[in-house]
DNA sequence: AGTCCATATTTACGCGCGTAAATTATTAAT
DNA sequence: ATTAATAATTTACGCGCGTAAATATGGACT
């Protein structure tokens, strides 16, 4: 296989018989050099197996082809799903994809945002924490590198911001449910930590309003990033008192709507469309686990797809025209209404 | 707040009045330093809000505070809440943790461990992916690295092995389900990707046969890492083909029964304990959504806390002394029986 | 005041790489 | 063969920091 170990580019300079400065050119752009000595560096490459260092070449290079995606939760199969989405562009355009998880804390989000700042990326895909995020730094980060915000929006932070349309997504979902049933009850926190869910209480009260119904807001204690076991928890107490003016409860997200379906499941009550169901339930986001909850869940997808698309587009061209966006400007994308088993 | 913007050691030197070499000791070490240096030190700090380049750092030390804690997949919650565990160990200990997923890819298991060789890492905690993973790469690095391998084994790599005692958590639940009702079938993926797996399938098979009962295997089929989806799709077959010779079922792992669950309740079967349930499930794992599942999951929890506690101190036993473990050990944690709904 | 020890500073070099400028070699075309 | 363009090499420096050795300084003590 190799003689010596190679430790750096020095001696992978040696071994190939080629300049350390043309040997970096090539990594930086293999097509940056002639034929015949990309040859020779590739045949020398499968020899010995060398990688520049990582860090060393980001710490001198002005720019790389870094770009950072930092998410509120790592460990939230929904994130996890849009980050992957995100990755997928950021590879397909030649970059080099970053993914770093916030989980849920803010001076946590604020670190990531440094040590990508050492890395020199090209730009940032930020999904902020929300309410509890360090909007003042953020901002001072978002001076530094291209930045688009997604998921979650902070008001004029970022060069652009790309989420969902909560007001035509909930407004479909209020509309669908009033025209099968009983108007639904809005189950949500009472501080929520995402501005999302702000919007989409609002755009409940609205969407009720506008169809002449009167809203009605389950408003739960609750701290933190643990949406299950808030709807189980609080969800179970609201149930069991029985004083719902409806069967049907319409819930800011699927995960507390996981765990409402649980305590409705536990107090024995069915849940679904049935004549002998008690209750319906319904949720927001498309989590990849609303398809295995028992029933099954109904809600609206976010259009994963498309935020994505258009985030990593919206990177892409401020980074290639080298500036900043003339007017922040703000795309939501319409949510699609899936229809399950319980609602 | 500040004056000019601080981009270095050396500027940060300059304005806290003290040579650089001893803020580079300060932040290696801030006890290593007189005390009425520190406090300069941290006054300039409060005003200058100046942190050392972690990159840099890292470049150029022998050895760090940094332990790498790698996992199979960042989004599943089962690694998210056990990688959480050593974490809070790490901190604890006065090392910084640096976590990576690889997102059942070995070549990213090996990215991963690539890249934090270059943070010259004390030590690295290593839960692999398992039968995919390209163990000769990784036994290269535990060369290198001192390594303590978790969750699940890969013979001979690594100084230590702790994990669960999958005979001893299958044994258990084999024993209450034959004692409580019929002798359970074993579901699982006919080519598992983890090595406990391959265990838990033996483990049954020898369980069963010491209380006398004929083990049955129930072998699907699917590639991967998305259970929940195998488990429903192929759950759905089986339970549909109603050629199970038992009514209860034990699943190989939580991911698994969840989405047999929700196949059991498509279908119409009632799963749980009482007389009218056509169906027992149970899984094993108790992973973080086993308990709001309909009904909940009756499962056995692995000994997270042990683990994570276990795995750490192996591992700052190896950093401290300097020197590889004489004999490579192996520690198995017991698991507990979780009675919950489903069996 | 003088001694000693701990701590701080100065100086100088190294890590692994990017990058710019000047020089030399190679290639393709005239 | 000559020329011009292109590519590679040499040389030299910088990034932000660790670290070692030599030197200087401060405080506690006799």
């Amino acid at each position: 296989m190799s003689d010596s170990k190679i430790r750096n580019m020095d001696d992978f300079a040696s071994v190939s018989g080629i300049s350390r400065p043309t040997i970096s050119k090539y990594f930086n752009d293999a097509d940056s050099v002639r034929k015949s000595t990309r040859e020779r560096i590739e045949k020398a490459l499968a020899r010995y197996d060398y990688q520049p260092n990582f860090y060393a070449m980001n710490q001198n290079r002005r720019l790389t082809k870094n770009v950072g995606i930092v998410i509120p939760y790592m460990s939230d199969p929904f994130f996890a799903e849009i980050a992957r989405n995100v990755e997928n562009h950021i590879i397909a355009a030649g970059f080099r994809p970053i993914v770093l998880g916030s989980q849920g804390n803010p001076e946590q989000e604020i670190e990531n945002l440094n040590n990508l700042r050492l890395l020199k990326p090209a730009g940032v895909l930020l999904a902020p924490l929300g309410r509890m995020s360090d909007s003042e730094r953020i901002a001072a980060f978002c001076t530094e590198v291209p930045t688009v915000l997604f998921d979650a929006n902070i008001e004029n932070v970022g060069e652009a911001f790309i989420g969902s349309d909560n007001n035509q997504s909930i407004g479909l979902i209020v509309e669908y449910l009033c025209r099968t049933g009983e108007p639904p009850a809005f189950f949500e926190m009472r501080k929520p930590t995402n501005p999302n869910a702000l919007k989409r209480r609002n755009a409940y009260v609205n969407s009720m309003e506008r169809s002449g119904h009167k809203p009605h807001l389950i408003q739960v204690e609750g701290e933190g990033w643990d949406f299950e076991e808030i709807g189980f928890r609080e969800g179970s107490r609201v149930l069991a008192d029985r004083t719902l003016p409806t069967d049907t409860i319409l819930c800011s997200n699927d995960r507390l709507a996981i765990g409402l379906l649980s305590a409705a499941y536990q107090l024995g009550l069915q849940v679904g469309l049935g004549e002998n169901c008690a209750l319906r339930i319904a949720g927001h986001d498309d989590h990849p686990f609303s398809r295995y909850t028992c029933p099954t869940l109904t809600t609206v997808s976010q259009d994963y797809t498309s935020i994505a698309k258009k985030s990593a587009e919206t990177l892409f061209s401020l980074i290639e025209t080298e500036q900043r966006a003339q007017s922040r400007e703000t795309t939501l994308f319409d949510g699609r209404l899936v229809m399950r088993g319980s609602a």
